[in-house]
DNA sequence: TGCGTTTTTGACAATCATTGTCGTTACCAC
DNA sequence: GTGGTAACGACAATGATTGTCAAAAACGCA
């Protein structure tokens, strides 16, 4: 552990995954990151899409989500904490900031004696273009 | 949809997996409840405790969680929408209602346009036994 | 700049929870 | 009791993710 020499290099893979996901808007599974890259001819193996990826997340890069269908999503978002509130129908996604869920998780967390708190939470709905 | 003639029918299996949860305290997998049944001796098919456990989970009368490791867990909840605060090391769940993150969900969701709304959320953390 | 070390890569196989299939069984209404 | 239909369950299939390990590439250092 620590930072005896955890050299993480610089390779052309995964400037690629990153560079790929500074232009792509919304959720995208690492098949679908995956699929991309091969149509823009650039070479990446499935496996290292999938470790590319985690390794972001590991970083705070990029952030995953969970939907209830099994497939992991990911997604280049801003700094610091905060969470999302997807559309349903079309996955249009809004980032949201929530001081008091913080707080409130954190306290509530304590109040029970939990230390090293953390959480996820995602909001889903119908966007305005969904509702129809 | 309606009620034309949705017949839940009341069987051995349903009432064993039901009987189970009652008793269980925390999460536990698909799996893991199948495995319990069948040390009791209850003949329940693993497709059979799927199903079952998606059965009473849309109908509201267990919870679902998908914690970052792939297996679905479930459990037995109190009636009523709230929240579970988990211990990461033990599992020691404890249930927490949060009305203010409620609204505040459905505020944010409501300014930006968002119907129909639902969230998730799950706080993680270290409990007192564990801290150690 | 060149070399050696060490990480990273990537094709493929393995894993494993979950879902589909479909003949059989058991519930429930009558 | 009987018939229709939903539920069961053994097994196979699915499919995303992870493990493996030899080969390639990147970085540090001389």
């Amino acid at each position: 552990m620590s930072e005896s020499g955890a050299a993480v290099r610089n390779t052309r893979q995964r400037s690629a995954v990153s560079a790929l996901l500074g232009e792509m808007e919304g959720f995208h599974s690492a098949q679908d990151l995956h699929a991309m890259l091969r149509q823009r001819g650039e070479r990446v193996g499935l496996t290292t899409v999938y470790r590319t990826l985690q390794g972001l997340a590991d970083a705070g890069e990029i952030d995953v989500m969970r939907p209830p269908g099994g497939e992991h999503l990911y997604r280049r978002c801003s700094e610091g904490h905060h969470h999302h509130l997807v559309c349903r129908a079309c996955g249009r996604t809004v980032e949201v900031a929530g001081p008091a869920v913080e707080s409130w998780a954190d306290r509530v967390a304590a109040q029970h004696g939990y230390a090293d708190v953390s959480h996820t939470l995602e909001i889903f709905g119908t966007c305005p273009a969904c509702v129809h």
